[in-house]
RNA sequence: GGCGCGGUAGCAAAGCGGUUAUGCACCGGAUUGCAAAUCCGAGUAGGUCGGUUCGACUCCGGCCCGCGCCUCCA
């Protein structure tokens, strides 16, 4: 049995879905203003792994991940870039779908766009306004009303009234209490807007989850992430928006994924002291730098932080090359997964408690050794398997261990020319020159090994 | 100020009241013309002060330090 910890409750707790056998997932998405960057890259890797497992375990899983493409900083950005809004969104959608493939993220089931769900949004501050729990402010936004609901705070357990103390809030005279937040925004030039009973405005941020949510995956689902920094004030909003309009509560369990970090502190784009993604990926080796990316981020526990280095980053990529090296030399045969193997279990023992990855890949290590050890293509099979079971070590080994796709070894023949150069003279016992043409690749960024019976294998660094 | 998270060996990272976590790096040895890869082997832990206990890295409390949310943020 799955067990999660869940955020609401701060506990782990079973995996019990509304619907036997089926799971439905919604996590919130990118703002497609600008690529992302190596920290929503940790979220969205986290909960593809998620999405992977619990497929794996038999579950027919529904996961909505939204495309948040109306929002303050896409408008900010376009009328920067002097680019329609449209124009922006789609373009950095593709570029988010781009650096996803190359991270080896599966695609949800569902990835609805905010503005395709207008409509939705406006029926439920329909909804909230009829409840009493929306009003119509004078300058013609629509507001939620923090107070006329109960449970507001209950995710990030904060009160109302120490909200208020908070220096942060800023009064507004629009609004009935200082901490209530904007479901519908009144139109402003050279802004989007779409026609509806309030008046022409564009929603706020809180409502496309809520409606998305909802129309993708039903009045009550059972898992909702995102990335911790979510949890207030989006989430809450949610719940209050959601449980508000529904009369009764919307998410069973609420998943949050740790920050990843840069220098000890959160990588933000307000701090500036992030890198994207695609930069990140660019300075890889475009065979290996994807998996390695995400083996780094998923290496550690998903409630844990982690911290971002080239050092790190380089520290997964060896032990993950490791792996690879043991999948060339004993081919993986393939099979179905026999999950009485000891390792099978413990690896699914660590998974299913609340995605211990980090066991789960220790587990991974120790039958790298064995297979080493034995020569079992059999237990090479399992491993390989066992990987995909979270969207790691489905790559050809002899391409990722070389560097090099598949096909275009040894790309123009210069690599293999020095290399038999160097055979030659190390068969003529002129060891000089032998090194002095091993320097020269390695200078190439190519290493080499020999192996027995005269044969020389080489690789990118 | 309110709420919350964390401090484990050089670095990374887990479980666990008593038995080697694990990985990378490093060191010694084997192998190699020399390397690389591989094999064998060694070492380095649990912020700090107390408490509970036969026994604590693991439970409880104080202190110190780091980080996050409280405004948009994965």
């Amino acid at each position: 049995m799955q067990t999660i910890y869940n955020t609401l409750t701060r506990k782990k707790e079973m995996l019990v879905p509304i619907e036997p056998g089926k799971v439905s997932m919604y996590v919130c998405g990118p703002t497609v203003y600008d690529f992302f960057h190596i920290g929503n890259a940790r979220t969205f890797s986290v909960f593809d792994m998620i999405f992977r497992w619990l497929k794996a375990i038999g579950y027919e899983v529904r996961y909505a991940r939204n495309v948040t493409d109306i929002d303050d900083k896409i408008i900010e950005r376009a009328n920067q870039n002097g680019e329609p809004i449209d124009a922006l969104t789609v373009r950095m959608t593709a570029a988010m779908h781009e650096d996803f493939d190359r991270l080896k993220l599966e695609r949800p089931t569902l990835e609805p766009r905010a503005t395709h769900h207008i409509q939705g949004m406006l029926d439920l501050i329909k909804v909230l306004e009829d409840k009493g729990i929306a009003y119509r402010a004078p300058n013609g936004d629509v507001y939620f009303a923090v107070r006329k609901f109960d449970g507001y705070g209950k995710l990030s357990r904060r009160n109302l009234d120490d909200l208020q103390s908070s220096e942060r809030v800023v009064v507004d005279n629009n609004k009935r209490d200082p901490l209530d937040f904007a479901l519908w925004k009144a139109a402003k030039p050279h802004e989007p807007q779409w026609p509806s009973i309030f008046g022409g405005g564009r929603p706020g941020w809180h409502i496309e989850c809520s409606a998305m949510c909802k129309a993708e995956l039903g009045d009550r689902i059972d898992i909702h992430g995102g990335g911790w920094d979510l949890q207030f004030p989006h989430h809450e909003n949610e719940i209050a928006q959601s449980e508000g309009a529904l009369g009764h509560s919307f998410v069973n369990i609420w998943m949050h994924a740790a920050f990843l970090n840069f220098d000890s502190e959160k990588m933000s784009k307000s701090l500036g002291n992030f890198f994207t993604a695609r930069e990140v990926l660019n300075k890889l080796n475009p065979v290996r730098g994807g998996e390695e990316v995400r083996f780094f981020l998923l290496r550690g526990h998903y409630r844990g932080e982690i911290n971002y280095t080239y050092e790190t980053l380089v520290d997964a990529a060896n032990s993950l090359m490791g792996i690879y090296r043991v999948l060339k030399d004993v081919p993986p045969e393939a099979a179905a997964i026999d999950w009485n193997d000891p390792y099978a279990a413990r690896f699914r023992a660590a998974m299913l408690d609340d995605f211990d990855t980090p066991i789960a890949f220790a587990v991974l290590y120790e039958l790298r050794d064995e297979v080493r050890k034995t020569g079992s293509g059999r237990l090479a099979g399992l491993l390989k398997a066992l990987g995909g079971q979270i969207g790691l070590l489905q790559s050809d080994p002899a391409a990722f261990v070389a560097g090099e796709a598949a096909g275009s070894m040894g790309g123009d023949g210069v690599i293999e020319d020095l290399i038999n150069d160097r055979n030659a003279a190390k068969k003529s016992k002129d060891f000089a020159a032998a090194d002095a043409i091993r320097k020269q690749l390695d200078a190439m960024g190519v290493v080499l090994e020999d192996k027995p019976g005269g044969v020389t294998e080489w690789r990118r660094k």
